[in-house]
DNA sequence: CTCCCCTGCTTTTGATCATATTCTGGTCAA
DNA sequence: TTGACCAGAATATGATCAAAAGCAGGGGAG
């Protein structure tokens, strides 16, 4: 039932649901092997039951979420090979659809990255990790959008989706100070209209991501 | 409510409605630009309406069905350009996960790799399309399962789901007698243990498989 | 006079919720 | 230690509300 002083919804709450509970995945303070109950979703989210089920539905068919047999929910937890498949399909995907991008891009949009890029920085400045995060993954996936690639963009969403928790980890473990700036290459080579060096660019941004979350990790999962 | 006669379903109603209306998404009458409700998915699977929203959702999420922005459902219809992603990923993330398999296969795995061949000739000689889909979607996870790569081979899943509808239709218009066998390459490399000719094998597979779906298709989608 | 578009109603379908039922996991006592 | 019991959580159903699509009838233009 909804209260007549709501505003008249016009995007259903289960997509609603969706998007809070992937941010919250990606940026927020879910963590690798972290238990989830949909009631629990429910009363956070201030949503009914199903919109959270569906939620976690596509969440898991995303590989964000996964089930463990016993009907529970959890954010997964990588083990070493997961990285190094994670790694392979970003390094596969995520250059090739910056190259794709490369041949739309419009001064405009250089624009808008430059400007996400500094807010990039202003986050690293501050050691705002979430920030941080958030303004990465608006900058790589504002890129990618102009590829006009939309099955290889979901698919590089669902890589971050599996990705981010162990992000989080490992920047919330060492901080933003020592992160370095890979972007400003990736600017660089746009303003230049040079789609291999963009495409070397990704690349090298993603190596560092994996890197540093290969360091941070033992022999275990994270 | 369960009838006392009724098995006592240890899996859930969502996952059994998933299942089933994937393998219609696959290798079923569903084709590109079809649209389907939840009420009737309901009836015509026997299930409730929550199973079948869970379902939606997660097939939603992996590309195998798209909202068309009015809450209707739908198989999605591939551009040419959406054809030329899937190619693209699936030639850069199969050959990997068959070279992967490549180190783990046993005889016993190669003997039933052999046995699906079988009945993959079989389906070819019968005319029978939903089984020769049907098989080769088996012949192909059944390798992949061997990698020990479970996000890779999830990838390829969702990739196989966009993929099912245009190939179905294809093979339904031009029938399987002209079909090539292409796993007895593949059969022959995992007899020797060659890593490097299976991933050519996989990869001429692909590149065979998409191109009949490309010749097939004028310059509208399918 | 005929055809088309527009407007209103009817019907189908999706979204959400309350509730009943089943299952899991832990706890307590023998 | 082992068994039954219990609280909590997930599953599944049907009901209810809202929105979109389909349909029909009337008015205007040619």
């Amino acid at each position: 039932l909804r209260q007549s002083g709501e505003t008249p919804t016009k995007v259903p709450s289960h997509e609603i649901t969706y998007c809070r509970l992937r941010d919250m995945i990606l940026f927020g303070q879910l963590t690798p092997g972290q238990a989830v109950t949909i009631q629990g979703l429910a009363a956070t989210l201030e949503a009914g039951l199903t919109p959270v089920r569906e939620a976690i539905r596509r969440l898991t068919a995303e590989g964000a979420l996964a089930l463990q047999g016993n009907r529970r929910v959890m954010v997964p937890v990588l083990s070493r090979s997961q990285i190094d498949e994670l790694a392979f399909a970003r390094l596969t995907i995520e250059p090739k659809i910056a190259q794709m991008a490369a041949t739309h891009i419009t001064p405009a949009d250089v624009a808008k990255l430059t400007r996400i890029d500094d807010e990039i920085d202003e986050a690293i400045a501050a050691g705002d990790v979430g920030a941080y995060l958030r303004g990465n993954f608006r900058f790589h996936f504002a890129l990618y959008d102009r590829a006009d690639a939309p099955i290889l963009t979901a698919l590089t969403h669902t890589l971050w989706l599996r990705f981010g928790p162990s992000l989080r980890v490992v920047c919330g473990r060492f901080g933003t100070l020592n992160l370095p700036d890979r972007h400003e290459e990736a600017l660089a080579a746009l303003r230049a209209g040079n789609a291999e060096a963009l495409a070397r660019a990704v690349e090298d941004d993603i190596v560092q991501g994996v890197d540093q979350i290969r360091l941070s990790l033992g022999t275990a999962g994270i």
